[in-house]
DNA sequence: ATTATTTATTAAATCGGTTTAGGTTTCGAA
DNA sequence: TTCGAAACCTAAACCGATTTAATAAATAAT
């Protein structure tokens, strides 16, 4: 049966001492205020028999301090923030922390909204933020001073944070490469509105970079925005307008969804385009290997970056109170290009 | 730049009124303590403009509500969860909860303890939870009376819950009998374990009703259970006896997970399996369409799953606090079976 | 024997809200 | 005028922890 629920004064109370005392014993600064072992022992019987649990709201009250910290992405549901997310709360959890999963939905104002309460009346103690924003003001304007955060996925310049990612412009580089290498002079491309977010601006200049590279001319009607609100639509359109009009014999999309889209599209058109042209990806997808011809990939490192992005915030909040000059760190992560040759080829 | 933060005193005395009215203001309850309206209008515009958020930890310390939800499943990088989770997180937005997530990587102990700290120590206002216990004793020792939660998948019986999830014999049987009448006499099973949690049990019933319907002998040895731990080892044994051994004629597995690895192992065996047998899965995946030969699945409607998951605690959270009896709903929604045709059989 | 010091413990202030009980003003009625 | 009732506002208690400053008892020093 569930016990009843003790506060730290009754606590004290039963067992005969004050509850200055037992906060001294909760907080391993027993031995420190010269708390006799044999009382000690005694309080630590009660804690453990009466399985008392100090209020958190009266310690973050007092301490602010709340052991919460924020994880903000547009979308929990995408495979890729879901794993990282996955990550962070194990990594959070063993230094004793708890997360808050808030979806921004790409939106920029609820961004603001959804951090201005996180971080001032929740009071968490540190953000991981994959941020929709195109310009840091707003950010800004609702930030502390040395508030620890870091950005995950997607960098913002002009303000202070860490940041942990990807080398974007290196994958999309060796990607582009590649599909040259294996033949193809004209590369689709098709990117996702908004494309002032940092990884698809590095994505499509490491695009650039290759085919600059190999003597290609680039050419502007090959790159395609597709719109997040109308995928499905942009998508098809897209194809079309690539596969039909411009005979592009190698595409590459910048995102997982996308991806899986224009798989779609290829089925529903029913036309044997992967057949004949390269197609590759951002993001991996552990079906993609089974598919014939064969989708390469991009893959980026979920448990590293998940990791990376606990272990840099767990830094800056340590460093917060301290009296050091707070350091940002950027960490670019290598993503993984992951090769796959079509048997049918 | 950012404000300075105030809190409710320092606001107060900056407008030149008490905190108390501030509070009443802040809680609309400035009419019911008749405030004048010209004293509403000039604390309302000191709030807006210095961007004032009252701190929830006292807030909560004083009226014992968090406006915190719990989240514990197994894993929150399954997609099956990630999507789930992003459901809840939107509802319970706009009715201003916010989320706490945890996972429990299928360990009891795990969850007691998550659970005990989230109730007890952060005092979440109720938990919508995926428990991996086979029995109910260890949680019931630390709920407390009338505690908002909900059993969000799998149910365990014994305990004061609501439960939210599909109806899985109805799924897995339709699902059988749909094989059946495609033609299967020997229909291989892949469960997972632990095999003691609702969801596998009812499915494997189905499986077995449908059998008995159909008057085909149940034969254990075509059952298999697969361990999370080794899943990959473990459903390539046995892929390999129900295929070589076994000679069915269609395989019926019970998780996204274990579809995803027999698809790799029929692509690691080299062998045409798909093209032989009839191949279905619980939970759909959006890739599956394209496959060939079409994989039928059954689909859990993730969205409203995870809208009723957040309103059925809505529900008892409301209720907790009033004196009305608590009524636990036990929720079960139609699964949706697609049922898709190879082009190439 | 008395004072100084160490050892062990606790009262009370504090964090920032909400709420209760009470205190002024103002105004109309007696 | 003077009393009573609205109308409007506020002091102070409270929630449950931590921490500072103080006290009491035991021991050591003179």
């Amino acid at each position: 049966m569930a016990h009843k629920k003790y506060n730290i004064e009754e606590l004290a109370k039963k067992i005969g001492v004050s509850k200055t005392l037992v906060s001294f014993v909760l907080n391993n600064k027993a031995d420190k205020y010269g708390v006799s072992k044999a009382t000690q022992k005694r309080v630590q019987a009660a804690i453990k028999k009466l399985g008392f649990q100090p209020s958190s709201s009266a310690r973050m009250l007092r301490l602010k301090k709340s052991n919460l910290i924020g994880l903000v992405v547009a979308d929990i549901s995408n495979p890729f923030f879901a794993q990282i997310a996955m990550q962070i709360e194990q990594h959070a959890d063993k230094a004793g922390y708890r997360i808050i999963i808030a979806n921004t939905h790409e939106d920029p104002k609820k961004e603001i909204d959804l951090l201005n309460a996180l971080i001032h009346s929740q009071g968490v103690d540190g953000v991981i933020l994959t941020t929709s924003l195109k310009a840091p003001n707003s950010l800004k304007a609702i930030m502390p001073a040395r508030y620890p955060l870091v950005l995950l996925d997607r960098k913002l310049s002009g303000i202070a944070a860490s940041s942990v990612g990807i080398d974007n412009f290196e994958g999309s580089h060796e990607m582009t490469k590649h599909l040259i290498e294996s033949g193809a002079k004209k590369i689709g491309l098709l990117t996702i509105s908004p494309g002032y977010i940092s990884p698809i601006k590095d994505r499509v200049n490491g695009y650039k970079k290759a085919l600059e590279d190999a003597g290609i001319k680039f050419e502007p009607e090959l790159v395609q925005e597709i719109s997040f609100s109308q995928i499905e639509k942009d998508v098809f359109e897209a194809v079309n307008l690539l596969y039909g009009h411009k005979e592009i014999d190698a595409l590459f999309v910048l995102n997982n969804q996308i991806a899986r889209h224009c798989l779609q599209t290829f089925e529903k058109m029913d036309i044997k385009i992967p057949h004949d042209i390269l197609f590759s990806s951002f993001d991996d997808n552990e079906l993609f290997s089974l598919y014939s011809p064969s989708i390469s990939a991009v893959m980026q490192p979920v448990e590293k970056l998940g990791e990376r992005a606990f272990e840099e915030l767990a830094r800056l909040i340590a460093e917060k109170d301290s009296d050091k000059k707070i350091v940002h760190d950027q960490v670019g992560l290598k993503p993984e290009v992951i090769i796959r040759k079509s048997s049918k080829r």
